[in-house]
DNA sequence: AGCACGCCGACT
DNA sequence: GTCGGCGTGCTC
């Protein structure tokens, strides 16, 4: 009897075997439908055998064999494999949970409709003038269909969302119809003379990437922000392109990839090309997977979730902006999107760019032992734009005008007068951090987390800005009745309002989360900075990255201090990376630019080496650190963490998990200890960090404790984070 | 994770 | 007399 075993979504650390009788051909990778306990579930084929431990009567057959969708090829599924054992989590959560949504249900989606569309006789002979004057669409449409033959669904539904319906009238009235077969479309390369000149550093980067083109090599690819990285993907993945092979694209944020998206389909017009975040519908995100598994899309460009995107010709990945925090996922399955890109590369014999001005150090250091190869993009692509100047402010001294020194305000004003932008960098949106009585010292904080609520004063709410929560602004200190209560600090909100009654006559724009939640808002406020409708934007974080601003000459740097007493051993890692990035929106055309930072430290090695635009000396000072410290990358960690609604609970579960250590492992356990955030969402945190010398001695630790830490149970919830990022 | 079974408090 | 609280146990 053929057994197969089948990976299913359950927090359990084993497949489930199932009996197969007539339901023909069966692979690895196939989605299948099974009973479980109660429920019909839908699991993925992982092995087939001929014989099960089980007793014969416990097996159930597999109730269905969904041929909706082709198998998951062995390719990706290895990739899903050694994801789920490295960081040791149940491989049916690994497996269900990289497929798009409409496959994980226990219905078939409907096939795949005919993807193609091409003219009939009668549509072909339309002028497009018979068409009504506003059907902008329909002439559109029509007008692409005669240039191009046939087109994609997702080409139709790039012309305008209504499109698609506007397809169907023509088929409906004779004029079009689904097209049988499509035949891929040749592949064009982009005419060479259309080209921007490539500064010498650029054309051996590509060239030495080309060079190693049919295997694996990880490049770091290391550039100042304007120093042309983009140009180097785009030329490394014409070539693919030409090959027939696919290119994986992956960036940090859902807000980059629309820029890219078009500067990508600028370069490759016709070339299919998706992308995929989780700002997708289930049915896009169907839509666009299944185009790069079939091999058709040619270009997938997404976040971190599209990692896992199957592609049978894949030829390259690219992973811009490697050193972000946002490629590795913080709930569930805590997987380095940037790690396993590496490890599909690998895999998939294939060349891994991974594009940073400041590379996380595990990266750098990679690159410094000759792991990964390292290609230096020195100077700015526009020869012109010089680098900022970088200055700090003494606030220490400095008297501050509602959180602004007279330096940065000074500056502000001359950019004013010389029609000139500015941007104000502040990483904290709302009014102000948060709300404070002048009488007994209360401070507004959170009943469900260890966090601050903070001042949205337009709204007159108080909001933690870790769960959710909201509560109106009391008129009273809760605690003393005084009337005395005011806001504390610095946010986006309020330095908007204080710019403004200094500059009156200014355009002022901020952009945080809370003004840009409408879906369109973004794009809007980056047409209006482009077309120099704004004076000053107050950005925080969104800003920092990938917006290349032609008229901003001044970047100014409000409180810089936070992350250099944090108890974080990577927050001045992390600052620094933000302090550059956002630098690298000063003058980034003709004209100069000048970055002013406000601080109480402006003697700090991460400033000074900031000030030189030194990313590799400040890097060699924190390796160094971290050599003495025994920390990344000279340990490898992992964390058990655990959750309850009592602390002691979550304290007890870990010591129990101390105690039940498998003995001759060369790691070394620390003692629970309370999480930095202790409260999230009413529930208490903590954790337990374990070390060790080597990626291989903690991975065999971590498997033999994995398994002993189901047998403990209890009524907490735990998790291993491997190469954990947060504490 | 679901979803059952299983024994103790306030209600039509 | 029942509805329902969430403890613990299992799922091929």
């Amino acid at each position: 009897m053929k057994i197969l075993r089948v990976a299913l979504d359950v927090p359990l650390d084993t497949l489930f075997d199932y009996s197969a009788a007539d339901q023909g051909e069966i692979a690895i990778g196939d989605r299948v439908l099974v009973s479980f306990g109660r429920r019909q579930m839908v699991g993925v084929v992982a092995e087939i055998t001929d014989h099960s431990n089980l007793a014969p009567g416990r097996i159930k057959p597999v109730l269905q064999v969904f041929r909706d969708s082709p198998p998951l090829s062995g390719e990706i599924f290895r990739l899903l494999r050694f994801c789920a054992d490295y960081y040791h989590h149940p491989l049916g959560e690994v497996v269900l949970n990289a497929l798009p949504v409409p496959l994980r249900q226990t219905k078939p989606v409907a096939r795949a409709k005919p993807t193609g569309y091409h003219l009939t006789e009668t549509g072909l002979a339309l002028e497009t003038d018979t068409l009504p004057a506003r059907a902008i669409v329909k002439r559109k449409l029509l007008q692409s269909l005669k240039q191009a033959g046939t087109l994609l669904r997702s080409d139709i539904a790039a012309i305008s969302p209504s499109a698609p319906q506007a397809i169907k009238e023509f088929i409906a009235r004779g004029w079009a119809e689904e097209s049988e077969e499509i035949a891929e479309p040749a592949p064009t390369p982009a005419k060479a003379d259309d080209l921007p000149p490539l500064t010498p550093p650029q054309e051996q980067a590509v060239t030495a990437i080309l060079s190693g083109q049919d295997h694996f090599q990880v490049w770091l690819l290391y550039g100042i922000t304007g120093s042309g990285k983009t140009e180097v993907y785009l030329r490394v993945i014409a070539q693919v392109l030409q090959h027939g092979g696919q290119a994986l694209v992956l960036v940090p944020e859902i807000n980059l990839t629309p820029q890219l998206e078009s500067r990508f389909r600028a370069r490759f017009p016709d070339t299919c090309q998706v992308s995929l975040h989780s700002r997708l519908s289930a049915g896009e995100r169907l839509r666009n997977w299944s185009l790069a598994q079939s091999g058709r899309a040619r270009i997938v460009l997404g976040t971190r979730l599209a990692l896992f995107t199957p592609m049978p010709k894949l030829k390259l990945i690219v992973v811009d902006e490697e050193h972000d925090g946002s490629f590795k996922q913080q709930d569930g399955l805590r997987y380095s999107a940037r790690d396993m890109a590496v490890a599909r590369g690998k895999q998939a014999g294939t060349p891994v760019i991974l594009g940073s001005a400041t590379p996380a150090l595990e990266t750098w250091y990679n690159a410094g032992i000759g792991r990964y190869q390292k290609l230096e993009l020195p100077a700015r692509a526009i020869a012109e734009a010089a680098l900022p100047a970088i200055h700090c402010i003494d606030i220490s001294r400095a008297k501050l005008a509602d959180g602004l020194s007279d330096s940065l305000i000074d500056a502000l004003r001359a950019r004013l007068e010389r029609g000139e932008q500015s941007l104000i960098f502040i990483n904290r949106r709302g009014y102000a951090p948060v709300m404070r009585c002048a009488q007994c010292g209360w401070v507004s904080t959170c009943h469900r987390c260890s966090s601050r609520l903070v001042v949205h004063l337009r709204e007159k709410r108080l909001r933690c800005h870790h769960c959710g929560h909201e509560s109106r602004i009391p008129p009273t200190c809760p605690d003393c009745g005084n009337a005395d209560l005011a806001p504390l600090g610095q946010g986006t909100q309020r330095l908007e309002d204080n710019l403004g009654s200094l500059f009156p006559s200014a355009r002022i724009l901020r952009v945080d989360r809370d003004s840009t939640k409408r879906k369109q808002a973004l794009p809007e406020m980056l047409e209006r900075i482009h077309a120099a409708e704004v004076d000053i934007v107050i950005g925080t974080q969104l800003l920092a990255k990938g917006h290349d601003f032609k008229k901003l000459t001044l970047v100014g740097v409000v409180n810089a201090d936070g992350a250099l007493y944090s108890a974080d051993f990577r927050a001045s890692e992390r600052l620094f990376a933000q302090l550059m990035q956002v630098s690298g929106r000063a003058g980034r055309d003709a004209l100069p630019g000048i970055v002013l930072i406000q601080t109480q430290f402006p003697t700090h090695p991460l400033f000074q080496a900031l000030i030189k635009h030194d990313y590799p000396g400040f890097a060699e000072t924190l390796l160094t650190e971290r050599k003495q410290a025994e920390f990344p990358p000279f340990c490898h960690q992992a964390l058990l963490r655990a959750e309850a609604p009592q602390m002691e609970t979550a304290l007890a579960f870990l010591r129990k998990a101390q105690g039940v250590v498998p003995q001759d492992f060369d790691v070394n356990l620390f003692d629970p200890v309370p999480a930095q955030m202790t409260r999230l969402a009413g529930m208490e945190r903590a954790h337990l960090l374990v070390q060790a010398a080597s990626r291989g001695a903690l991975q065999a630790f971590l498997s033999a404790w994995n398994k002993a830490l189901f047998g403990l149970g209890g009524n907490v919830r735990w998790s291993l984070d491997v190469d954990p990022l947060e504490f």
